[in-house]
DNA sequence: GCAAAGATTTGCT
DNA sequence: GCAAATCTTTGCC
């Protein structure tokens, strides 16, 4: 394993050009026995500011969203729903509070380890259920296996316990490296997933992005490639597309 | 101090 | 295609 970090100063310019930058770069998380997992960002979403009606961020600074406000490279872990972990790079320089979710990640090496973290994390389950979990993601082929932002945090055992990490420091147990670059002509851009409490226009802004094709991107961005395809672009203002 | 909703995923109708 | 699971954070009384 040998990359470079991921620099600091790549997520320091706005959010959606720091977006298309962090596509590509590795998440890695190192474990007991050498056992490291590593993935390669293919989905991401942005959240750019105080004005943004669809950030934790836009009332203001709480306990939960503090490192938001923070400088850019941290860790933005939060648990939505109740269930599932939600990771965020924070971008933009301190008293601006925006961030990146990484919404998929398509896994490159300790997919056994994945695979076992997926499972540990429906502990929660009765034995009945819990098998038949079991045998569902034994199943799964490893492009889905961080195919979705709470299941990028349960491949990767991320919790509240890494909120505020910073992910830039190079050997950290959990960080991100330089991977390679994705080119422009290689982007789909398409409208936030899960935001409807927001109004327009916050609520259409194209700012999910991920590398056009990849098998590893979310149900979300699967769909609206389909979508995409069928589609006819009339005279203009479609987003969704490379 | 209590009630409501949420940057999701899964399984069933 | 829809609703349940589940608990923290936030908003209001």
């Amino acid at each position: 394993m040998s990359s470079s970090p991921f620099e600091r100063a790549l997520l320091e310019s706005d959010t959606t050009s720091a977006a298309r930058r962090l596509l590509g770069a590795t998440l890695v998380r190192d474990g007991a026995n050498g056992r490291t997992r590593s993935g390669r960002i293919v989905e991401v979403e942005a959240y750019t500011g105080l004005a943004d009606l669809a950030s934790h961020a836009h009332m203001g600074m709480t306990a939960r969203n503090a490192v938001m406000f923070g400088p850019p490279g941290r860790a933005y872990v939060y648990l939505v729903y109740g269930m599932h972990y939600c990771l965020n790079v924070v971008t933009e320089t301190p008293g601006i509070p925006a961030a990146l979710l990484i919404r998929a990640v398509e896994p490159l090496s300790g997919i056994d380890v994945m695979r076992h973290a997926r499972v540990a994390v429906e502990g929660r389950l009765d034995a009945d259920r819990l098998s038949r979990a079991r045998a569902r993601i034994a199943c799964l082929p490893a492009e889905r296996l961080a195919s979705g932002p709470g299941l990028v945090c349960a491949a990767f055992s991320i919790d509240r316990a890494d909120d505020g990490a910073d992910l830039c420091v190079p050997d950290a147990p959990l960080r991100l490296e330089a991977g390679s670059p994705v080119a422009v002509s290689d982007i789909s851009t398409g409208p936030r997933i899960g935001v409807d409490y927001a109004p327009d226009p916050w609520l259409s802004r194209p700012w999910r992005f991920w590398i056009t094709g990849s098998p590893a991107v979310s149900r979300g961005s699967r769909a609206t490639r389909s979508r995409a395809v069928t589609a006819v672009a009339p005279t203009g203002g479609d987003d969704a597309r490379a």
